[in-house]
DNA sequence: AAGAAATGTTAACAAATGTTAAAACTGTTT
DNA sequence: AAACAGTTTTAACATTTGTTAACATTTCTT
C-alpha cells in the first residue's frame, strides 16, 4: 500500500496552522481534506473514506471530543490522533482514547506528527487482519492473536499487556526495542510510571520463558531490552 | 540485499493463479519458480537455493502440509507463507507454523501478500544476524549478543557499557579506535565527562580480561585505544 | 626538568532496573 | 450495589549500572 491512497481528514479551526500542516502532509504523499469545525468535520467525515483523522481539541461550534464521539458511533476503528494545546489536562485525552487513538502536544515537529501517523497506520492496518503470527521462542511457540503460550504440549494464557509486549520483543528480536518505542505503541505513554509499569512486565515475561534457558530478555541500559534465543 | 536477488518458490495446482501470480511476483522484481505440486515442488527445491516457499495447501499428489513437512527436516529456516482456502480450519495452520511462517487466505490481494513477504523476509534476515556475534579473545570468549565474557567454563555477564566498548574493541582489533569514535558511537556524547567515563570502563575491561597475558588494551596518548592479542 | 595535559584507578554517588506486593481499576456475577 | 476474579498500576525496597570526583601516575610540551 502506498501513501498516495492514504486519506486524511484534518480539523483544526486556525486556518494558519491547518494550511501549513496540510500542505506539509500532501507534500509527504497523503490526500488531505481540511475541516475548520466539527460540524464541517462531521459531514465531510460521512461522505468520504478516510484512513486517519487529525483532531483539533479546541474549536468553536464542535470540540474536537464531540467530534470524535459523533464518528465513533459509526466507525470504531479509524485512527485518530489529537492535536492538544499543552495547557489540557492529561486525563481528559486518555480517557477519551479509543483503539489506535495518539495524541500530540502543541508545537510539534511535522517529523513527529509523520512518525505518530505512520506507527498508527500500520497498527491499524495489522489490526484488520485477522489472520497471522505464530512466533517460535526457544522451545515455546508464541500465538499473538490467541495471546498464549505454548510449551510443549502446555498452554499458558498471557494477558495483554504481556502479549503486546512479547510481540514487539519478538518482532525485533535479536535487536534492541526501545523503551520510547514501545511504551509509545503499548502504553501510548512514555511516563515515569508507565516506565515501571513495563519493567514489572519485562520481569513476568522473563520468568514465563524460564523452562527454556537458551532464552534472555537482557536489558540495555538507557535503552531497552532485546530478546535473543542462543543457538 | 534486492529483490533481484531473492528467489521464490512457488506452489500452486491452478494454472490460472499459478501464473497470474508469478508474473506479479517478477513485476515486482522477485526470481519466481512455479511447481504444480509437492512431488515436483520437492525436486525443483533441493536442486535450488530459495529464500521464501509460497505454498498452496491444497494439491494433488502432494499436498502442502507434506510438502513442508519434507522439506522442513533438511532445512528448518527458510520462510513459508501459506495460501489457503477459506473453508479451511486456521487451526490446522496453526499448528503449522513453526518460526518465519505466515499464512494468507484466498482470496488476497497482491499487494497484502507482498507486504507479508516482505515482514517475513526481513525477519528471517534479522534472525541470521543474531546469529555471528562471537568472538575469540585470546583464551577468552566474547558473546556481544549475549553480553557475555567466557572464560575456559566460566561466564561472566557484561554491562551494557562493557559489552558495547569491547565490541568496539574488538571489532577494530589490532588498530586504534579513536577517543572520539567511541564516545559518539556508545556514549553519543563527546565531552569531557563522557571521555572520564570512557576511561573508567577501559579500566574494568582491564581487569576482566587480566587471566591471560598476552591481551592487552593498549592506550593510544591523544587518539584512543587498542586492543591487541600478542602471538 | 617542570608544568600542563592526558590517562589510570578507586570510591562515592546518582540513576536505572529488578522484584515483590499492595492498591486501583475492570468487567462480571450475585 | 456488593462481592469477585483478573489485570494493571503504583509504591517500596533491593540491586545493578553508570557518572562524577578525587587523587595518582604517566606522557607530552616547552
Amino acid at each position: 500500500m502506498n501513501n498516495q491512497e492514504i486519506k486524511i481528514l484534518l480539523l483544526e479551526d486556525d486556518p494558519n496552522l491547518g494550511t501549513i500542516l496540510q500542505d506539509h502532509l500532501i507534500m509527504n504523499g497523503y490526500k488531505v481534506i481540511l475541516a475548520v469545525n466539527g460540524v464541517e468535520g462531521i459531514n465531510i467525515f460521512d461522505r468520504d473514506n478516510f484512513d486517519l483523522c487529525l483532531v483539533d481539541i479546541m474549536m468553536p461550534k464542535m470540540d474536537g471530543f464531540a467530534f470524535v464521539e459523533k464518528i465513533r458511533k459509526t466507525n470504531s476503528e479509524i485512527p485518530i490522533i489529537f492535536l492538544t494545546a499543552k495547557s489540557l489536562k492529561e486525563d481528559k485525552i486518555k480517557g477519551f482514547q479509543i483503539g489506535c487513538d495518539d495524541y500530540i502536544t502543541k508545537p510539534f515537529s511535522i517529523e513527529e506528527l509523520l512518525l505518530r501517523m505512520i506507527a498508527l497506520l500500520k497498527r491499524s492496518r495489522k489490526s484488520q487482519n485477522t489472520q497471522k503470527s505464530v512466533y517460535q521462542i526457544g522451545k515455546y511457540k508464541f500465538d499473538y492473536n490467541r495471546q498464549v503460550l505454548l510449551f510443549q504440549k502446555e498452554s499458558h494464557k498471557l494477558t495483554t499487556r504481556e502479549n503486546e509486549l512479547l510481540h514487539i520483543l519478538v518482532e525485533n528480536i535479536g535487536n534492541v526495542v526501545e523503551r520510547e518505542t514501545a511504551l509509545r505503541e503499548i502504553w501510548r505513554d512514555d511516563s515515569f510510571f508507565a516506565g515501571r509499569s513495563m519493567d514489572v512486565f519485562i520481569s513476568k515475561l522473563r520468568k514465563q520463558l524460564k523452562k527454556d534457558s537458551s532464552i534472555e530478555i537482557i536489558s540495555v541500559h538507557g535503552r531497552g531490552f532485546k530478546l535473543i534465543v542462543s543457538a
